[in-house]
DNA sequence: GGCCAGGACACCA
DNA sequence: TGGTGTCATGGC
């Protein structure tokens, strides 16, 4: 935790976003490989932009781990150029359906039944998979008990003055998972009311001085302009 | 017309 | 090991 008390705790500040949004009941998805491959697209871009690549896939009928596989690397490129960075994501959709196909015959129960540290290691040695996308992969997909940090935990987290003394990726997932009930509900309802509380208030300038969470909030809005 | 969005990788000092 | 550039579209 961070050197300073935190005056709300992680599980108040929980209580109040679930109240004030209600669940998310994230991630929108019809499949765990949707869910994979929503993960990857949706690096550096806006939800809205990976609809339009995912329905692209859908109708190509190619939203497997074989239709990846089987699929050109070009056309691949053009299904999801509305998601932004199309090339370098064609590339990284292609190593994730070969990592499934090569290491667990495209079974995602096998998959999903294997031990949480081992699985992430692996998935950090897919090309295009880091530590969010592969948290994201672990929770959302494989039902593991992981928290995702993101630039908005970040964020946020850092104007009520709770981070962790060293800021790296794995001492901010510490510090929730330490203070949390090791839920996997609990953890992909809490990421994704971050996500909604960013879009909603602290990328609003008005709305964030306004914010329900404001009295811990140290430092006000640091991604926009006064 | 500029900024931002549910990151990761390659390269360099 | 840490900092910086690159990848790129669509919505506001």
């Amino acid at each position: 935790m961070s050197s300073e008390v935190p005056t709300l705790t992680l599980t108040a500040i929980y209580e109040r976003l679930l109240e004030a949004y209600g669940p998310q009941n994230w991630w929108p998805a019809e499949t765990r490989f949707e869910v994979m491959v929503g993960a990857i697209l949706t690096q550096s871009t806006a939800w809205t932009n990976v609809e339009m690549a995912i329905d692209n896939l859908k109708k190509a009928s190619i939203l497997s781990p074989f239709g990846l596989r089987s699929i050109s690397l070009g056309i691949l490129a053009k299904l999801v150029y509305p998601s932004g960075y199309y090339n370098a994501k064609a590339k990284k959709l292609k190593a994730l359906a070969g990592y499934v196909g090569e290491r667990f015959n495209d079974d995602f129960n096998m998959m999903r039944i294997q031990d949480t540290f081992i699985l992430r290691s692996e998935l950090l040695e897919v090309h295009g998979i880091g530590d969010e996308t592969a948290d994201a992969i672990l929770l959302y997909a494989l039902d593991k008990p992981v928290f995702v940090i993101d630039a908005f935990t970040r964020r946020i987290f850092n104007r009520l003055g709770i981070k962790p003394d060293n800021e790296s990726y794995v001492a901010y997932q510490k510090l929730f998972t330490g203070h949390l009930l090791q839920d996997k509900e609990i953890f992909g309802e809490y990421h994704a009311l971050i996500v909604r509380h960013a879009k909603e208030v602290c990328n609003k300038l008005p709305k964030c001085r306004q914010c329900f969470l404001v009295n811990q909030c140290s430092t006000g809005r640091n991604n926009i302009r006064n």
